[in-house]
DNA sequence: CCTCTTCCCATAGTCATTCGAGCGGTGTAT
DNA sequence: ATACACCGCTCGAATGACTATGGGAAGAGG
């Protein structure tokens, strides 16, 4: 066995998907394709967001009651569910980048300077 | 059923002990226990490492060959494991922290400046 | 019409990693 | 002797991302 997955490029980091999407949410509801597409485009290609992470995400934000859906129809005419940031999904996207702010500065206290 | 637990302060963003425990031992070769206190005590206590995670983290690290271990004595006269840095394990330091810094790079794209 | 592609949603199964809880042992100091 | 810090380790549960796979519907091209 032993077979291990190394990381690669475009793989999101385990715990920050669900806060990407509620980011992307500020902007106004969308669409799942959409949401990926946004994610990948702002983060310059480095992200991927692929369908079996995004869909559980949007899943499990709206049973936490951050999200909220309601089906309607695409820019490309086709039948699609639409999420927007609830009110409580406001508070935790700013709870969760509070706490990605203060554990990537602790993490870089370690790493040290970029010069390294 | 159906518990599950909010994301702690302390809690280490899943995939970066690694590349942490390999920082650590660039300053030479340490055993377990100081591993750990030095992870915390250089983040300024915003990091925790559980001994459930460290010592497992540990042993993957020594299987792929990044770290390499030998019994000794603590400063405090007791029986220790110290881990040291292997040349492999320092080319994986580098790789770690070069994914790292595009990752968050990425994402801080998306979230945005800080002042928001 | 039929097929192919793109768009859009969804789930099952697998895997890696972290955590909490717990075990055992040994110096040192009270 | 007993309490405590130090030091190593393991197991089960939980989490979440990935691959793979499915389906359905719109639009384009033959």
């Amino acid at each position: 066995m032993v077979l291990k997955r190394p990381p690669e490029a475009g793989d999101i980091l385990q715990g920050t998907l669900d806060m990407l999407v509620l980011r992307t949410l500020i902007m106004g509801p969308a669409h799942g394709h959409t949401i990926a597409q946004v994610i990948e485009n702002m983060s310059e290609n480095a992200l991927e967001v692929e369908q079996g992470s995004l869909y559980p995400a949007l899943h499990r934000l709206e049973d936490r009651g951050w999200l909220a859906s309601e089906w309607g129809v695409s820019e490309n005419n086709r039948k699609a569910k639409y999420y927007r940031l609830t009110p409580k999904g406001r508070k935790e996207l700013a709870a969760a980048t509070g706490r990605w702010r203060r554990m990537t500065r602790a993490i870089d206290l370690i790493l040290g300077p970029e010069t390294e």
